[in-house]
DNA sequence: GCCGTTTTCGGCCCGACTGTTTTCAGTCG
């Protein structure tokens, strides 16, 4: 069983609590958080790079003993240094790092005057109303402890990119109301188009802080004021949405643009490299000793560090700054750039919309093309077209399409990924196609060699296109299934097939990292909405975020073409 | 822990807000 790239981030993060509630230096334990957020965002699996015997040494803040220690863990599962470390302090304070008002200083308090080791004995020292005895520990934190434990089954998720928008967009205008505000914008990961938010960052210039701040925290659906300030506030809304709001001069807006959008180990990166051009960096500005030297823009910042203007969905510190020392960045695919959508449905199975209907929807959105892929016949329970039917279906798109010019209908279907690995409909069917979308619909549950052996055996077959939602995860509701994606990647590169990249908000998959791999490996995406009505053909944008997370130019995506150069692209069937 | 256009040692982003305090530590982003 590979050890994943998660497994090892975990590892390594949960070292880092201990050594910090230990009272570890504080840059050693940087260095391991450092190091498990390359890990995890890192595209391809260091269990792989330890077998083709790379030298991890040469990642970014990986040196010979981070080196040594990934190596360990992919070859034994187990990482001494931390079972050394829950010798010193008990592996369980880590859960307690997750309370808010709770960092390493107050765990570390904690463990030492109670003997708290865990969440239990947490709650039971609460309860007993030991916290009195403590030092710095007053009513107001025992009270937020408190209520965590009270509430800790039900922790909020992270919201849905797509719930934020319609959330944002309500308190956005609101503040937009206020008398003297010129700017109001949204920042943090919701600006960097990750597909879940944690919380939400707005920042506003205006002439009166007080007063947006005022209509900020009395806004309807505010249930809870966490901080109020003059610059900074922050409230919980009825959602469950975390949103904070920072107010800055006008001349700061860019400086205070790029801070708050982030991500924090971006911004670390890039102050670390003002310091050493002998410029301070902050929310308000770039400064050489008092002298302000920038910071009214956004590139300013970038400007004053001798970079060209980093687009927010690559600030991860994924080697975007790297990128751009060496002019390398990549030229982000836009939603402008996309000419077709190569999946929907129709009424014929679970769609709610017509073809025609679909169609015009699709022209609409100024596309040229729009594939109707309904599904096959193992999908049961949609009533999935067999031959006769999508013969059928075949006919009626021939004859939709007399009727347009300047758009086309691609007859098409998502066919279901047979056990074996047989596609559900025969080949002189699917040969009628212009696009055949392969999809995973049952038996999730198979080994990660199972599915990756079913999937490319789908792919060997000539007629086979394009890799629906790959690894089939439907974010806060299911993982995905265990599937080699890097293999699957490898063999679409030689078969000549695409991978998908499913707009759909709760999909999104391929996820960023992946797409990236696409692009090293040179296998086109598709960026495709799945849409089963009208409305959401406007999917389309959180596909492209994801993309440009995942670092794809237009050149990378298959739709941004025009159907006849992208039927060009595909493998002779 | 890592890293090097000052450095193989001595640095390592920076500020706001809260709570518990009388000037600041801890936490957070």
């Amino acid at each position: 069983m590979p050890v994943h790239n998660v497994e090892i981030a975990q590892a390594l993060n949960k070292l880092a609590d201990l050594l910090e509630i230990e009272g570890a230096n504080a840059f050693r334990v940087r260095a391991y958080r450092n190091a498990a957020h390359l890990v995890e965002s890192l595209p391809r699996s260091v269990a792989d790079m330890v077998a083709a015997n790379e030298d991890l040494s040469e990642l970014p803040g990986i040196g010979e003993a981070l080196a040594r220690k990934l190596k360990e863990i992919v070859e034994t599962g187990h990482l001494a240094a931390l079972e050394q470390e829950e010798k010193h302090v008990p592996a369980a304070l880590s859960d307690l790092m997750k309370i808010p008002g709770l960092g390493p200083r107050r765990v570390h308090e904690l463990f030492e005057k109670l003997k708290i080791t865990d969440l239990a004995s947490l709650e039971h020292a609460v309860r007993a109303g030991k916290f009195q005895t403590l030092d710095g520990f007053g009513e107001k934190t025992e009270a937020r402890i408190r209520e965590y434990l009270d509430r800790k089954t039900q922790t909020p998720p992270r919201m849905l990119l797509v719930t934020a928008e319609q959330v944002v967009e309500s308190l956005l205008k609101n503040l937009r109301g206020v008398k003297g505000v010129k700017r109001v914008v949204p920042a943090g990961s919701f600006r960097r188009r990750r597909e879940t938010v944690g919380d939400v960052d707005i920042l506003a210039t205006c002439a009166d802080s007080a007063e947006i701040m005022r209509r900020f925290v009395g806004y309807e659906d505010v249930t809870e004021v966490i901080s109020h300030g003059k610059t900074r506030s922050s409230v919980i809304l009825r959602s469950g949405l975390h949103v904070d709001l920072r107010v800055v001069p006008e001349e700061s807006y860019g400086a205070a643009l790029h801070y708050f959008t982030g991500s924090k180990a971006h911004n670390i990166a890039i102050r670390a490299r003002g310091v050493k051009a002998g410029l301070k960096i902050n929310e308000y500005g770039v400064f050489r000793g008092e002298a302000r030297v920038g910071g009214a823009k956004e590139d300013e910042v970038y400007a004053a560090v001798q970079l060209p203007y980093i687009e927010p969905e690559l600030r991860e510190d994924r080697g975007e700054i790297e990128a751009a020392e060496k002019g390398r960045l990549p030229k982000l695919v836009t939603l402008e750039n996309i000419r077709g959508d190569l999946q929907s449905h129709s009424t014929a199975t679970d769609g709610r919309a017509d073809i025609a209907e679909m169609a015009r929807a699709a022209g609409r959105l100024g596309y040229e093309y729009l594939a109707i892929t309904d599904h096959s016949k193992h999908m049961t329970m949609v009533h999935g077209l067999n031959a006769t039917r999508l013969a059928r279906q075949i006919r009626e798109i021939d004859r939709l399409n007399k009727q347009l010019s300047g758009f086309r209908i691609l007859k098409s279907i998502e066919v279901d990924i047979l056990e074996n690995g047989e596609l559900d409909l025969a080949d002189d069917i699917l040969k009628e196609l212009d696009v055949v979308v392969g999809a995973v619909h049952f038996l999730f549950t198979l080994s990660r060699e199972k599915q990756t052996e079913r999937i490319m055996r789908a792919m060997d077959n000539p007629c086979f296109h394009i890799l629906a939602h790959p690894s089939g995860r439907l974010i806060g509701e299911r993982d995905a299934y265990e599937v080699d994606l890097e293999r699957l990647l490898h063999a679409a590169k030689e078969r000549g097939c695409f991978l998908e990249l499913n707009a759909h908000p709760q999909r999104l998959d391929m996820n960023d990292v992946y797409c990236r791999m696409a692009r090293e490996l040179g296998v086109k995406v598709a960026i495709s909405t799945d849409s089963h009505s009208p409305l959401s053909l406007d999917f389309m944008r959180l596909g492209v975020g994801q993309a440009r997370r995942g670092w794809l130019e237009k050149d990378d995506v298959l739709n941004t073409r025009s159907w006849e150069a992208a039927r060009k692209l595909f493998r002779k069937s």
